[in-house]
DNA sequence: CCTCACTTTCCTGGTT
DNA sequence: GAACCAGGAAAGTGAG
């Protein structure tokens, strides 16, 4: 249940970090989750006592629960006197854990039934954030962490801006990932064949390096040896100028057994059957649904027509890369399955834009009304 | 084991 | 010349 969590954190640590108009950031809140007052102060969008709309309710703290059961005793006129506080004094979690007879038993049943009905729609409302959401979310905050920014999870409200003074992170719109590159790596294995920018023009030797993601997925420095091509169908070719030229063979290369590798995927791994994962472009649409995490490598050109454009799309690739385990990704891969699109009308053409595309009949869930952008 | 959908990789040629 | 686009071809992966 990460993911709604994080995505309430996320949403709130960008506001605060990035609304320069926002002056009464709290530096020393204690909690993790934003408090009732730091969100209420702090946001605007968030109208007072409706705070919890915004949050999952497997994330809200005790004081959170508390502030939610007094907000329906003030509406439903209940006589708050026969509460006893003992029975307010659970988080989230431990709420959501509750079925509707003991919600009745601990609150009666006029409050109950208000509460459990509440509690429900919560619920409800962000499971619809769906597990490919939350993987989205988990290669974002990795992403973050490898940029030196604070773990999004990891944010305390109101300490973000000291954290990112402290670590004199430079975060901006215009930021280049490119430049982030450790060293210009070449991919294991790959010195069996041409380096990258030997055989395809499109590769380019500061490509964001996504060895970092797979250090941070399996915990140490070590190369992930699933990347490692076999040095087998090796083709040697002739170039023009007559020299002979080892080539990589077409199509992709086997992959090696994942048994040394431990990352974020174990879980869907050990499923008996795991759900196909997530295609690139549900990949996409869930960056581009949640523009306050996707940190400016992607943004919404016409969000009601479903037109979108790549901000950073050598960085998106490596995400993508990150998430299919495959640290070789790049844009131009990348943008040759979303040009497969096309035919299944996923995407529409977009004639004549750079790095634009546009969501087709056959894609679903970046719909205005589908996401409910009013939240 | 096979099929199929999907994705990845390589490539050539064109455009911006 | 670099970056991007378009699309053919071949092949890997995983679900059913």
């Amino acid at each position: 249940m990460s993911s709604p969590c994080l995505s309430s954190i996320l949403t709130h640590a960008n506001r605060t970090m990035y609304q320069t108009g926002i002056a009464d950031v709290r530096p020393q809140q204690p909690s993790v989750l934003p408090s009732i007052n730091t969100l209420q102060i702090s946001s605007s969008a968030y109208s007072p006592g409706q705070w919890y709309r915004h949050i999952n309710p497997y994330c809200w703290t005790a004081d959170n629960v508390l502030e939610w059961i007094s907000d329906h005793v003030e509406t439903t006129k209940f006589d708050a006197s026969t509460l006893s506080l003992a029975y307010c004094a659970m988080d989230g979690p431990a709420l959501c854990q509750m079925n509707l007879e003991e919600i009745i038993l601990v609150f009666g049943t006029q409050l109950g039934l208000h509460l459990h009905q509440s509690l429900e729609e919560h619920k409800t409302k962000f499971e619809l954030s769906g597990p490919e959401l939350s993987e989205t979310c988990q290669l974002l905050d990795n992403f973050l962490d490898n940029l030196n920014f604070p773990l999004l999870s990891t944010i305390k409200f109101g300490e973000a801006e000291e954290a990112v003074n402290k670590r004199e992170f430079e975060y901006r719109d215009d930021c280049n990932f490119t430049s982030l590159a450790v060293e210009p790596k070449t991919p294991l294995g790959d010195s069996e064949y041409l380096s990258d920018s030997e055989y395809s023009s499109s590769s380019n030797s500061g490509t964001f390096d996504s060895s970092s993601f797979d250090s941070l997925e399996s915990g140490s420095g070590e190369s992930d040896p699933e990347f490692c091509y076999p040095p087998i169908s090796k083709v040697h070719i002739k170039t023009e100028k007559g020299e002979s030229r080892l080539k990589r063979p077409r199509g992709r290369p086997p992959k090696l057994s994942r048994e040394h590798t431990s990352s974020i995927y174990d879980n869907q791994k050990k499923k008996k059957h795991a759900p196909r994962g997530t295609h690139l472009w549900e990949f996409i649409r869930d960056i581009l649904i949640h523009p306050e995490r996707n940190q400016g490598l992607m943004k919404w050109e016409d969000h009601r027509e479903g037109v979108f454009k790549f901000l950073k799309s050598e960085a998106v690739a490596q995400m993508w890369g990150q998430k299919k385990k495959n640290s070789s990704m790049t844009y131009e891969k990348l943008s040759r399955a979303m040009r497969y699109y096309y035919k299944r009308e996923i995407l529409d053409r977009v004639d004549g834009r750079r790095l634009v595309y546009k969501f087709g009949k056959n894609s679903s869930g970046w719909k205005i009304e589908e996401i409910g952008m009013g939240m």
